[in-house]
DNA sequence: ATGGTAGCTGCGCTA
């Protein structure tokens, strides 16, 4: 079972990106995060007709996360728990039927800028939401994936300018120990863990030219419950859709599991 | 030190 988790800024302006994407490349199962539509506007057919099924969670205008898969889903849940006040769409989980059966959990994690400030408060406070998620999935023992866009740079590593981060609220302590809490309960981050050190990216900014001079990072993760991490094969970053044609300015990341 | 781009929306907000 090959699982990507893909940023695509937008699934309208994308939708010629993405087919060609899901043609091309044909993952199993894609996360999308900031597809910028809600439920009713998000191009349903024109991606079933590839052979996938397609369960949204939408809003206006901003943020939304989908899964797509050629496998069943079963059991959809949309929203990230602990908060009935939060209106925002970034929490999808739903499990996928392979050979064995796999939770995957998809996730648009909020930016936070500018820290500090409410909506660094709201990051912090949601990545809190997310890690009692986590441990619930975790006493579960089964294979579960977190996957998609954690606005978090790990390490000053997954920066080409680590500089360029100082203070922002992807890189911020406090952000980073939050990340690496959720780490200590023992989940595996899996591009780490195949250990490509650093110098990967997921991520280049549209202006100041940041794709030609390969000013990225890598905030675009994989987290693996024990049970999922014994299936993984691989883990690799599609960086070569960043060059393509009105991309997004993430790029894929994938995962393999014995699944 | 600043400004640079993109998407959605409706000329501002988010990233």
């Amino acid at each position: 079972m090959r699982i990507a988790s893909f940023n695509i800024n937008g699934v309208k302006a994308r939708l010629p990106v993405l087919l060609d994407w899901l043609t091309e490349s044909a993952p199993d199962v894609a996360c999308l995060q900031e597809i910028k539509s809600v439920d009713d506007g998000f191009p349903r057919t024109e991606i079933e007709d590839l052979g996938y099924q397609v369960e949204t969670h939408g809003q206006k205008g901003f943020n939304g996360v989908a899964i797509l898969s050629k496998l069943p889903l079963e059991d959809i849940s949309r929203g990230l728990p602990g908060d009935e006040s939060d209106e925002q769409a970034r929490y999808i989980e739903a499990t996928v039927i392979g050979s064995r059966p796999v939770r995957v959990c998809g996730l648009y994690l909020p930016n936070g800028n500018p820290a500090p400030g409410p909506k660094y408060d709201y990051k912090l406070a949601w990545m809190a939401r997310l890690e009692a998620q986590m441990r619930v999935h975790l006493a579960t023992e089964e294979p579960v994936i977190f996957c998609g866009d954690y606005n978090i740079i790990p390490q000053d590593e997954d920066a080409a300018t680590p500089s360029d981060w100082t203070g922002d609220a992807l890189a911020l302590p406090e952000s980073r120990a939050a990340f690496r809490r959720m780490l200590a309960l023992g989940l595996t981050e899996a591009f780490r863990a195949r250990q490509h050190g650093g110098g990967h990216y997921s991520f280049w900014d549209y202006q100041a030219g940041a794709w030609n001079r390969n000013n990225g990072i890598r905030i675009d993760h994989h987290l693996l419950t024990p049970q999922a991490a014994d299936l993984l094969r691989d883990c690799w970053i599609e960086k070569d859709q960043r060059g393509r044609e009105k991309p997004s300015d993430h790029v894929p990341v994938w995962i393999e599991l014995d699944a």
